[in-house]
DNA sequence: TCAATAGTGTCTTTCAGACACTATAAA
DNA sequence: TTTATAGTGTCTGAAAGACACTATTGA
């Protein structure tokens, strides 16, 4: 390094340019459960590279437009989405030499939890195609771009994981639900069944929902229907729940 | 964008210069137990920005020499600490526009445990000062320039929630100890006291040690020596571990 | 009244907390 | 023989698993 006298006459000499540097993109996982399945929003790549294959929806930080990381992220949500408030939270950063044909390439990995009642896919502005895939079942034609299944697969991992001791998941529900369906989203998230009684206890227990006085009829007997409460929103069980012993 | 006709046509005609980009450096929480405290490396900055600052080892990423991210993290802790195998992980990462006068900065932060036994603090290239500093009584001559006092809190704060479900704080001993020792340092890393029976059962059944048919002779009473077994090396427990109750 | 789904009672199991106890060495 | 540290026996308690049970509706 020059020896600079201050820290002003160093700063004034500095250019970004003069030096080798990484590509640095937010890819993101956004998931939902349709259908019964646990799926992720796939985009297919409106230009180079790989123009044309499906991959996670991301792309570069704009220093222009996003003061944090963190906005970068909700730019790209908001786009194909239309979805503003989420459960958003980063998950891996991944970088080196050969996961993007332009050069060393860093990607900083968020997953997104989506209310499956909230979604309506907009088209972005590059027209790009869009559609919900079941990350269980990811069909030959879909096959991810890049590293990104990679990526996926590791939300996915940290999504089933947080499955079994956190109140993560219920931000898969809509506004207001039952326990049967909140238990229904649980044991897709984690992949296997869940005891009844067990999972209403912990639920109840934890403070983390609310009556909201109403009643969904649709099978036999009604059920009631609760709302998440604020105070649960980030709640950490003192257990992990496995599902079936045997 | 352009409309180029092949990915090769686009991939020529690409430069990373044409664009804005954010700066991308790692930077490390590098922790150890000295004196019976968690302490992290701090070194005192030999260049600008910041010079004669205290912050946190890192650096950028060197795209000619680094394949991927966590070559530059290994490459800093071994210019750093002389020390190559340890638990490293990574921690988050954290880019805006404000936290480096440079411009638009990302940093990718990594944590590393070290045994206290394996140190031979390696005086750097560029001549920095080092030393450990507790995580809890940073001087004020200390204050970490940057975020990075921010960056650490993290780091520590993963490190102690860790601590209570997962055996990672055994990376911070030597090759071989005895429980009491261990035990000393779970208390350490989650900063409360643990009963021993609690926790030789929960260690003794976990199959994460082995006897080493040494003893150690220091107190009265001999101790036996373990070390660590390669298999329980990311052992996770099913339940956490609190400390007293009352 | 029956089928289907919602929801409960209650016993067992697992593992942490508490704490009194025994064991082994040095001085 | 005392004292300090290593290490154990065993009871309690909290929360999950298992599963049989009751409750409420529509057909």
């Amino acid at each position: 390094m020059s020896d600079f006298k201050t820290e002003k006459e160093f700063l004034n000499s500095y250019n970004i340019h003069d030096y080798e540097v990484p590509l640095v993109s937010v890819d993101m996982a956004i998931f939902t459960v349709v259908d019964q399945a646990l799926s992720f929003l796939a985009v297919k790549r409106a230009d180079y590279p790989k123009k044309g294959k499906w991959a996670l929806p991301g792309g570069f930080i704009d220093v222009a437009r996003d003061k944090a990381i963190e906005d970068t992220a909700r730019r790209k949500l908001h786009e194909k989405t239309g979805v503003d408030t989420a459960h958003l939270e980063q998950v891996i950063t991944v970088g080196n030499r050969k996961r993007d044909p332009r050069g060393w390439s860093v990607t900083v990995v968020y997953m997104a939890l989506v209310g499956s009642d909230q979604l309506q896919l907009t088209a972005s502005p590059s027209a790009e195609v869009i559609r919900w895939v079941s990350v269980d079942s990811i069909p030959a034609k879909l096959k991810l771009a890049f590293d990104h299944q990679d990526l996926l697969n590791h939300c996915v991992d940290r999504l089933r994981s947080k499955g079994t001791y956190t109140w993560m998941p219920a931000n898969l529900m809509p506004a207001s639900f039952t326990l049967t369906e909140l238990q229904n989203t649980f044991e897709i998230v984690i992949g296997s069944k869940v005891d009844a009684k067990s999972f209403r206890r912990r639920i109840l227990e934890a403070d983390v929902v609310e009556d909201t006085g109403k009643t969904k009829i649709s099978g036999r007997r009604p059920a009631k229907l609760f709302r998440m409460t604020d105070s649960g929103r980030g709640h950490v069980f003192s257990r992990t729940i496995e599902g079936s012993r045997s």
